[in-house]
DNA sequence: GCCAATGCAAGAGCAGTGCTCTCGTATTTG
DNA sequence: CAAATACGAGAGCACTGCTCTTGCATTGGC
C-alpha cells in the first residue's frame, strides 16, 4: 500500500519511527519530566537542531507518545472485549487488560491519564484514540442489555444527565437506556481511578499489593451493572 | 505557645511561609512543571542560591506544597464529615468536598493526585496528611455501621483481601466488618476517578459539564455503600 | 561588653534545557 | 540540467537547578 515513493519520505518515516522509539526508552527510564530532545539528538547521533524538523515542539512529540499509548490500550481492550465467555468474563477481561497495561507502561499511563501538562491542551488528534477505552467498556455493556441478560437499573436521571447520557450514546449505536449506559460510565471511573491509585502509590500500606482489591473490586463493578454471575 | 526566640527565627518562618506563597501562586499560573525557584526568588526580591537555605531542592518545595494540599484537602473534608443531617447527606458533603476543593485548586490537585514527580519517592512526611481523606470517608462509613442504619454487604472476600481489609481497619478502630471497608475503599477511588477525570479533561464532549454526572454518581455510590435514602 | 561561631544573602559559575536562525549540502521536481 | 525544496550541522539565546566561595550580620558563650 504505501510503496513510500521517494527514499527521502521512507528516511523521513523510519527517523520519525527511531525518534519516537528512543524518545518511548526515555520516557520509561525517566518520566515525562526527563524527557529531553536534546538527549534523544545526542542517542540518535544527530544535533538536536535536526530533531526539529520532525517534530516542531518537544509538546509535539509528547503528543504523538500519548496518541501512541491510547491506541495502544485501546487495542488490548478491544482485543480483551472480543474474547470468548460470557459477559461477565469479557468485563473481567477488559479490566485486566487495563491494569495490565497500565503496570507495564506505567510511564506511559501516567503521561496519558496523570496530570496534564501545564498549559497542555490536548489536540483533536487525541481524541479519537481516546474513546477507544470507553467505547469498549460501553459497547460491552450494550451487548449484555442488547442480549437481554443483564438487571436493567432503574435509577432517575436528572434532565441534564438524561440528555448528556443520550449524546453519548449516540456514538455507539443503537442506543441503550440512560441509568445503564451511566453505570457504565461510574464503572469506568472506578476502574481508573483504581489503577490510578494503585499505580501512583496510594494503595501502599492498605491495599497493598492491589491484585485482590482489584479482582474483588470489578466484581462488585460487574454486579453493579447489572451483569449475571458467571 | 511559639514565643518565636530570636528575631532570626521569626525571619526564618516569615521568609518560608513567604516562598511556599510565592511558589503556589506560580503553581496556580503554570503548574508544578512551570514551578522555577529562580523565578521564585525573583519575585521575592533575592538571589536564587538564597532560596536554598529554606529548601534543599525543588522537589523539597513540591514536597512542602503537597503536604500543605493534603493538609488543605483534609481539613475541608473533615467539616464536611462533621456536619448534622443524616449519612447520606454528609457522604454528599464529603465528596462534595474533595470535588470543590479539586475545581478551587486544579494544579495542587493535580500535584499529589496526578502523575508523581519522575523518580520522586513520596516521603515518610506525607502519607499521615494524605490519609486524611480515605480515613474520613471510611470512619463516615464505619459510624453509619455502628449505628446499624446500613445494610450490610454480603460480599465474600478473598482470604488476602480480608487480611489487608483488618489492617487497614486497625488504624480507624472500632473495627468494621471487611465487605463494607472495602465497599468504602472501592467508593474511594471511584471518587477520586471520576474527579480527576472531570480535572483532567476526560469527560469533555460526553459528561461536560460533570456536575450531573458527579451527583448521579454519589448517590449510586451511597446505595452501593447501603446509606439509607435520604 | 567583647569575640568567636554560626546563619545568611549575594554573586559567579557549571552543566543542562527548549528553541531559533543561518549556512552549506544533498535530494527531488519541473 | 537547473531551480526548488528538504535536510543536517553549528552557533547562539534565554532559561533552568544546583554548587561553591566570599563577605556581612546576628547570635550565644565568656
Amino acid at each position: 500500500m504505501n510503496a513510500s515513493r521517494t527514499a527521502r519520505e521512507r528516511a523521513r518515516a523510519e527517523l520519525t519511527r527511531e525518534i519516537k522509539e528512543e524518545a518511548r526508552r526515555q520516557l520509561r527510564a525517566s518520566g515525562a519530566q526527563g524527557l529531553s530532545l536534546r538527549a534523544v539528538a545526542r542517542e540518535l547521533g544527530m544535533v538536536s537542531s535536526a530533531l526539529y524538523r520532525y517534530f516542531p515542539s518537544r509538546d509535539e512529540l509528547l503528543t504523538a507518545l500519548i496518541i501512541d499509548a491510547y491506541d495502544a490500550l485501546g487495542a488490548r481492550i478491544e482485543a480483551a472485549a472480543g474474547t470468548g465467555g460470557g459477559f461477565r468474563e469479557r468485563w473481567r477481561a477488559c479490566c485486566a487488560a487495563v491494569r495490565d497495561w497500565a503496570r507495564e507502561h506505567p510511564h506511559e499511563y501516567a503521561l496519558v491519564y496523570g496530570s496534564p501538562v501545564p498549559g497542555y491542551q490536548a489536540p483533536e488528534a487525541t481524541i479519537a484514540p481516546a474513546s477507544r477505552v470507553p467505547v469498549a467498556l460501553l459497547s460491552l455493556v450494550r451487548d449484555a442489555w442488547r442480549e437481554g441478560v443483564l438487571t436493567e437499573p432503574a435509577d432517575e436521571l436528572s434532565p441534564e444527565l438524561a440528555e448528556q447520557a443520550e449524546r453519548t450514546a449516540a456514538v455507539i449505536p443503537p442506543a441503550m437506556p440512560g441509568p445503564l449506559l451511566v453505570r457504565g460510565a461510574i464503572a469506568w471511573t472506578q476502574l481508573f481511578g483504581m489503577v490510578g491509585f494503585e499505580l501512583f502509590g496510594h494503595l501502599d500500606g492498605t491495599m497493598d499489593p492491589a491484585g485482590p482489591f482489584f479482582a474483588h473490586s470489578v466484581e462488585r463493578m460487574a454486579d453493579f451493572l447489572g451483569l449475571p454471575p458467571a
